[in-house]
DNA sequence: AGCCTAGGCTTACACTGTAAGCAGGTCAAG
DNA sequence: CTTGACCTGCTTACAGTGTAAGCCTAGGCT
């Protein structure tokens, strides 16, 4: 109507798939995977909802290309490397850019078509195993544990309903506190003497996990 | 307005906490988790959305009710039993019992406030540890491989955009039908040698992993 | 000059969770 | 028996969701 705002035209930075899911990324990483929406998605790039559809096929693509970005954050093995260091790297890698993005392991469940990104960690994965002695299904079993573990243990990770200590006796108290002395004991006990002491951090644990599975897998041919 | 309708009283089984979980349980299973709105539970149940509140303090209650539900569904480790025999049994039906409600996963990683049947699962495996010899804090070690294994493994498995060889195969079409020969060879290597052969099932995978990290698992005082 | 097209905008719709308030039934106390 | 305080379910209403349909305009083409 009244032909005082902005022309349209090509004066700004253009939208494009990438701004649109780099926008949705930041927004989940702030404020919760609920709050990307599509209309907050548009309002942070100065855009009305709509118009993201010109970039994005449906709120199900950008999703995709959300968790696609993730994996593109996670680290490649190194063609040379020795597969066991290999794994342990990405392995961290892998939960660091998960605990960057704590919404990716929930969206990962109802992804269907996975992005060039995702494939091409998969297959890297896949080819550093297969280059250090393991056969293809060795190599399955290996993929299928190590990833299985992390994205494990992430899941566990930002299910913790607590982010430090404090927090953590918070909850600690919110269960046992009106409960019989009785009731949960081992569950009490790790509470009191572990989980709440000085110093504990449940991200400790990833490194046992994965050292026990590390150790574990053995290539067929020695 | 009319009086021809039924009259309110306690003349139908009444609802409940437990019928209105359960309800949403069933039309998760048949329809997927973002079918059980409150507006479609309220009709399975011939009553009104709002009705539900009256049970369920709000829809995130009843989420949290509804991964308890599963939890409960789970074997309880027997107290007597050897542990290792134990931990293999537990993963056994825990990860039948997310397979039952696949939708569960999902919900795990947003749900804050852990219910009855979680607490008493988590302390019984816990004790089964901590009686087969396990101090605290190799318990918490064990514990936490094993509970990401089992959730990762779910997740993957979840995860899968096909139930069946035949989808396999169409989904397999679908990746690399126009991709050039050599992108993502070990992919492509794994998925016609080995995930596409006939009789191969994504399922049999756990049995590896968790006999590999049980076997890695050992009680400190021997 | 005229036209096409891409990328924005607007409007509209069906559907979500839930706040607020109402109505009929149950049950205990007077 | 009456009264009144719960319950429990119903109705209405509201803000917020994803997205289909169609419009408008600037830029680039012939």
């Amino acid at each position: 109507m009244s032909p005082d705002r902005q022309p349209r035209g090509r004066q700004k930075t253009p939208l494009s798939r990438e701004r649109v899911i780099a926008a949705a990324m930041e927004i989940a990483s702030e404020k919760g995977r609920a709050a990307a929406t599509m209309r907050a998605i548009g309002a942070r790039l100065g855009v009305e909802a709509m118009s993201l559809y010109n970039h994005v096929s449906s709120r199900d693509d950008l999703l995709d290309g959300m968790v696609d970005a993730v994996f593109a954050e996670i680290e490649l093995p190194e063609p040379g490397a020795h597969w066991k260091e290999a794994m342990r790297r990405r392995a961290f890698s892998a939960r660091a850019a998960l605990g960057r993005h704590p919404w990716a392991v929930g969206l990962m469940d109802s992804r269907s078509r996975p992005g060039d990104a995702t494939l091409r960690h998969h297959d890297a994965v896949l080819g550093s195993l297969r280059s250090g002695g393991f056969s293809i299904r060795q190599a399955a079993h290996a993929v299928s544990v190590l990833d299985s573990y992390i994205y494990g243990f992430v899941l566990q990770e930002v299910a913790l309903p607590f982010g430090n200590a404090e927090e953590a006796g918070d909850v600690a108290e919110g269960i046992f506190g009106d409960l019989p002395e009785d009731r949960y004991p081992y569950l009490r006990e790790i509470a009191m003497e572990h989980a709440l002491a000085p110093g504990y951090d449940y991200g400790d644990e990833f490194e046992f996990g994965l050292a026990l599975i590390l150790d574990g897998l053995v290539p067929d041919e020695v």
